[in-house]
DNA sequence: ATTAATTAAATCAAATTGAATTAATAATAA
DNA sequence: TTATTATTAATTCAATTTGATTTAATTAAT
């Protein structure tokens, strides 16, 4: 209660600025801050939460307790360690909160249903052909409704839907899926058909965040993600959230040049990063020109066989990545760059190993490049994992938004939050 | 009180993870919720803080009693406006605090103490010549007392002091200084000496921070500052924050490969582009070799003089920079980009006068050139200035720090805050 | 006896709610 | 036209509520 935000309209309309906080979402971010710390830690005893989070042993004690009875922690076996009352560990319940990803491209919707952990519970999918939007919302509902009633997990247990889309969604929709979408409210409006927040999410911040959430991601609050898909981008993961840029559409590293008088580009420029790394790149190297014979297979195969287009392809891509790594590691100086998208695993980690050795900068003086460019993950299921893990993280995420009254409309409904 | 963090140490040193919070740091971010309303619109009336923050009438009622209590607000004469009780309208004011900028190379410290509102006391300034870290000590505290000493400022209104240094400091301390400034605690030992808080920025950080306080940068909450000084940085200001990057080294952007079979750069590689675009670079187009003779004032006359040489430099580095920008859009989707340094300002404008047109981008289709590159604050003492900026900054910036508990520790003593 | 983990009860700070006050304009009736 | 009444907006006062902290007590180990 007490959240609705006073008409604003009657005198001139004030500019967004920073809303003020109050007892109900200073709580709400002590809950998250819990979360935070098991999420952190794997497990903790209240007393190692209370040192954690700088609370007082009485407020963790209330909030755990809280979070037991929501049913989102699990108390483990009392563990004697020292001295003392032994402590009970507490864990997130993987079983606490459920999410579904949404992936999408122009012949076929991937839906999947994964608990709090990110371990999949049931994955069902549809072709469709250029389907718009107004279909598209159709095929959605039922999918989400259908992944629900099979595995008889209750709505309410359901932090959301995340959409996984390639590009960023706000400026061209979701490339190459079909007329119509650009604009499109689909957040809005699957949102109010199905009852559950609803965010869409390009595929490579999607990636970043599942890696965040569920991989090695964990252990970094700073990072870029590398997502090589039919173009490339990169989901920039910044001081523990993701960075969406004013339009939705940072991250837009296949454009950078890296050859002022390479290839040419859609874009009008030459030497485009994603005329060089991509698998639209690869498929024109190795001569590959219908559509329906391009896979990710095939490329695996052409590595395998040490086909020389391909190893040509490779070699060429690898250079060229080189100096977007460098660029971005000059600009960012993040902890680590995590390197995936659709490409075959092996593929990808040839590509990593041919980074060696790296341009020299101030960062690379500093850690050699094993440590600081890793494989993220790269499944042919990727993209969805990455959405389903969407909706968990701005659940439990801990912005400056999660002090301020706008959060509380921003989501239709939330787990944590006034019960 | 309160805000002692309980002993880590005893177990396991847990890693940093969120902060809790609590009824004073709310409070906290309340305050300064008011202040950035009002900074933003410059005057309000409590209604209108009211609807800008979402608090209720009465909470502001109180803060804004509070802050007019302690001086940081002033109010004018109630309004007549349409139907009502006249309002009051309230302005922050300009003499509620006052804060100090450093600013160093390896011949000259300037110190200026400026109000809260940036507009300048006093400015002094002593020669050295590469002092050692220690000595660089007694030099800046005895220039920060005879600033107070002059003005007659109570140092309890002081917010703090600003260093603004060139390039990354954690990583190369600041250059060209002279030796041993690498790693050394300058924020802490210096703080500690003067009983003031102390910050560190690099220069192009501290431009974007003097842009964002008392420039055009006031519109925008995401902007890069492209800062052309003897290298070349960028000062990234991302939803509200700057960003630092994990080491600090973040915004290195001199090192952005424009060129690959360019110029010989320092760090090893070809065609960085601060080997076109930044003073260095246009002192060596020029031929002048000697230090002595170098100054942003020969380069302004050899302008209008329309010298082939240096019109031949200017050529070259706008074309060099459009290809960054290009970059730095297509990365960060930010709202605008400033281009200010310490050239004169008629050739910054003349450079960005010859960046159009700019490469083909996403971004450059939704907005023409002009609303998206504008010209920095730029002038001789702009460093100092930008270090003066620094602490007024920190003082009211509304950070996910700021409502947990750490924040309280970092700065030693606060204005704001219980008092 | 000491130490660590936890819980219970009382206290405190700050935001909210609801009613009241003040001062203006707008609408209406004399 | 003028006096009266209604409406609206800005603000304050008093009581309430929420949630973190403090202090003290309890439990279970060394």
């Amino acid at each position: 209660m007490a959240t609705e935000i006073s008409d604003m309209s009657r005198s001139e309309p004030l500019k967004a600025g920073v809303f003020g906080t109050n007892l109900e979402q200073a709580k709400e971010h002590n809950l998250r801050a819990v979360i935070d710390a098991l999420r952190r830690h794997g497990a903790l005893t209240r007393a190692e939460i209370t040192r954690a989070t700088a609370l007082s042993v009485q407020t963790i004690s209330n909030l755990v307790a809280e979070l037991e009875q929501r049913g989102l922690l699990i108390a483990g076996e009392p563990q004697k360690a020292k001295r003392g009352q032994p402590a009970k560990p507490y864990f997130l319940n993987p079983e606490g909160g459920y999410s579904i990803g949404i992936q999408m491209d122009h012949q076929l919707v991937l839906a999947k249903l994964v608990n709090m952990a990110g371990v999949e519970c049931l994955e069902i999918q549809k072709s469709i052909s250029r389907p718009s939007p107004e279909e598209g919302l159709e095929i959605f509902a039922e999918m989400v409704e259908q992944l629900l009633a099979k595995t008889r997990v209750d709505s309410g247990k359901v932090f959301g839907v995340g959409i996984a889309i390639p590009g960023p969604y706000g400026i061209s929709g979701p490339t190459g899926v079909g007329p119509g979408w650009v604009d499109f409210p689909i957040e809005q409006r699957l949102g109010e058909k199905i009852g559950l927040p609803v965010r869409v999410e390009n595929d490579a911040n999607a990636a970043a965040i599942a890696e965040r959430l569920h991989g090695e991601g964990k252990k970094f609050d700073t990072f870029l993600y590398v997502f090589i898909g039919m173009g490339l981008g990169a989901g920039l993961f910044l001081n523990g959230q993701i960075y969406h840029g004013v339009r939705g559409a940072a991250g837009e590293i296949g454009h950078i040049i890296v050859e002022p008088e390479g290839r040419l580009c859609d874009c009008g420029n030459r030497g485009c990063l994603e005329r060089y790394v991509s698998l639209c790149a690869a498929y024109e190297a190795i001569g590959e020109t219908q559509e329906k014979h391009r896979s990710p297979e095939q490329l695996e195969k052409l590595l395998d066989q040490k086909d020389p287009a391909f190893m040509g392809w490779l070699t060429e891509a690898a250079e060229k990545l080189r100096r977007g790594i460098h660029a971005l590691e000059s600009i960012f100086d993040p902890e680590v760059i995590f390197i995936g998208g659709l490409l075959p695993p092996k593929i990808t980690r040839a590509l990593v190993d041919m980074l060696i050795p790296p341009l020299p900068s101030v960062v690379s003086q500093l850690k050699p490049q094993e440590e600081r460019i890793l494989l993220g993950i790269s499944a042919p299921s990727a993209p969805a994992q990455g959405a389903a893990s969407v909706p968990i993280f701005y659940e439990f995420n801990i912005e400056r938004q999660s002090v301020s009254q706008a959060a509380s409309q921003s989501l239709s409904r939330k787990v944590l939050g006034s019960s």
